[in-house]
DNA sequence: TAACATTGTGCAATCGTTTACGCAAAACTT
DNA sequence: AAGTTTTGCGTAAACGATTGCACAATGTTA
């Protein structure tokens, strides 16, 4: 029952062509609008359904879509697929998914491959390891558009959407000094890493604005993790003179701060104020609530999606930079006043 | 620079035909091994890729599966998904994903895109909408393969991978009883729905098999949702005679028991026991950690697309309905021995 | 009514690969 | 050494759709 429909088969029973039909088909204008109908009637009654590979073949391009991401089951990325899937789907386009597993061996690959599906462009956040990016300048050479996602860089000239991080992060701290908090502790990892970098950056600027000190001793670099969270909070506290919030570049680390400030009888917020980055689900359903900074991850797909669509429908070949703003998404454990009316 | 390199240039470059590379390069035995190697010495300097659409076209057959699940960005079908693009990347294939958002009107479209788009075969947790079949037998009737996964049906003849509801019900029930618990309520969504039947009728049997009484006031019908769970629960334990154990068969409407009883100045797991089902990364960070029965989301990906390629190599014509087990994470919820072993 | 523009359709080439078929040369038979 | 098989490669036709060109039929204009 391979039922293998084409527009030959449709031609055969109208009497006619393959060229009238795929232009029935097409709605191409110079074709009656009996014959249209006659064949559009054929069609649906011979249940003809397309090979798009083979019109992609003779358009010379599909309507596959090409994302790499480094770990398809991370909520962040997984959210933004969904978003980039729900958005490109009102253009037609489909999704081709591939993990790079943060190996740039592995992305080089995936490139080659989604190249060799003839995808229409390629939508991309880069492994920790990448630091060479020819496989990527291929696929703009190739004409095809290439937009970077969360992970950019500055060294290859194409479309990019990241969060600001320095905001989300200026934001963060602006909001615990308003809750009375002065001396604010920063847990991140590698500020060799720009969003690293950049969330430092933030951190510094909100505490000159507010005319608190830079005290060396409350800059932490720590794994995003919970146990590694716990550990360096208890060196922290343990200083002589102790922070009285955290601010955190991962949701993780933050986590495993609040587990080791209320294992330890610190009150979350009453003594130590912790924010975190990433608002992953779990932010809500701590006790206390974990205050977080939402990367906006879905909004993020929709709006690369947004911006793919333009470069391939030509309406902009410009590159473009855009900058998305996080929200703070303020919960429980940052808020020394008003508590009662956050506490959930 | 639309590096265009075909089987004809590096052809027309050796003084050969499009026939003898298209042979050197699919590694045909009918070609001798010193025009294989300028071949293949030739397509490496002319940066040949092949266009796997074309080949496609040709053969009739692609490298692409689609799979279809209602939202990608829910940890458990991300988690799936993640399972399968790792294991069938191994064989070569691609994989398309399509969101049905739970609409049948949406899954349909997306059957018809992907049979258009000419994969291979199709993997797809239906939407809950869905009740008729038609457009799945259309896969079937295609000869191409369709497998299911988590959400399955008799009314179709074809290959599913799902877990077994009615032992990680039956699992959990039992650990409830081994710690101790006697009155232990069932939270579940529709039973007309398969899993809920299945989870109930592992609860049922969990309290046969222990000689406790099934108490109807302790089944309990709630959506799968934080607040409905406080709700339920609150009304659960103010009656004459509360349970001192909930079994849920959602993580959500467990959190929402935990989070009532916590509030309320109930010991968990030392009043109530309680446990979840589905393992969502947050019942490892809640407090009381959260016991949970998990659906081996990942290792459902790779047996799924095991069963796919078992499928599509012609190694196994016969559907196969494979059945997982969970596994019970012991966690601090349901602990009321040895707590201190496992509170983490 | 002649000249011209428009409309609707068919012909045939094309996209890049694969592969059935054929044939000559080489390699085995006996 | 003649017959048979194997090996290596070219020819040409597919796969299913799109599209430039040609041309007849129709419509428009002067």
């Amino acid at each position: 029952m391979k039922n293998k429909t084409t527009i030959h088969e449709i031609a055969k029973a109208l009497n006619t062509t393959a060229s009238t039909v795929s232009r029935a088909l097409n709605n191409n204008p110079r074709i009656s609008e009996k014959t249209r109908k006659k064949v559009l009637k054929k069609a649906e009654e011979l249940g003809y359904e397309p090979n798009t590979m083979a019109s992609s073949l003779r358009r010379g391009h599909s309507k596959l879509i090409g994302i790499i991401v480094p770990y398809a089951d991370r909520i962040f990325f997984s959210s933004v697929i969904r978003g980039i899937e729900e958005e490109v789907k009102k253009s037609g386009y489909n999704v081709i998914i591939c993990q790079s597993y943060e190996k740039v061996s592995n992305e080089i690959e995936d490139v080659k491959a989604l190249l060799s599906a003839q995808v229409a462009g390629i939508i991309i956040s880069m492994s920790r390891e990448t630091d060479n990016y020819k496989h990527l300048q291929n696929v703009i050479n190739k004409g095809k558009p290439l937009i970077l996602f969360d992970r950019s860089t500055e060294e290859i000239n194409t479309s990019s959407v990241v969060i600001d991080d320095f905001r989300g992060a200026y934001n963060a701290v602006t909001h615990l000094v308003k809750n009375g908090y002065r001396k604010i502790a920063f847990y991140s990892g590698n500020k060799k890493v720009s969003i690293f970098k950049e969330r430092f950056r933030g951190y510094q600027a909100a505490l000159h604005d507010h005319n608190l000190p830079l005290v060396k001793e409350y800059q932490i670099e720590v794994a995003s993790d919970v146990e590694k969270g716990k550990e360096v909070t208890k060196k922290l506290m343990n200083q002589s003179d102790p922070p009285d919030a955290i601010f955190s570049a991962s949701d993780f680390s933050a986590l495993g701060a609040v587990k080791w400030l209320t294992e330890n009888k610190y009150d979350v917020p009453g003594n130590v104020g912790v924010i975190g980055f990433g608002n992953d689900p779990f932010a809500q359903y701590l006790t206390p609530t974990l205050t977080s900074v939402d990367q906006k991850s879905k909004v993020m797909g929709t709006t690369v999606a947004k911006v793919f669509i333009e470069h391939i429908e030509g309406k902009n070949t410009e590159p473009r930079k855009v900058l998305l703003n996080p929200e703070l998404v303020i919960r429980a454990s940052s808020s020394k006043i008003s508590l009662e009316k956050i506490a959930g």
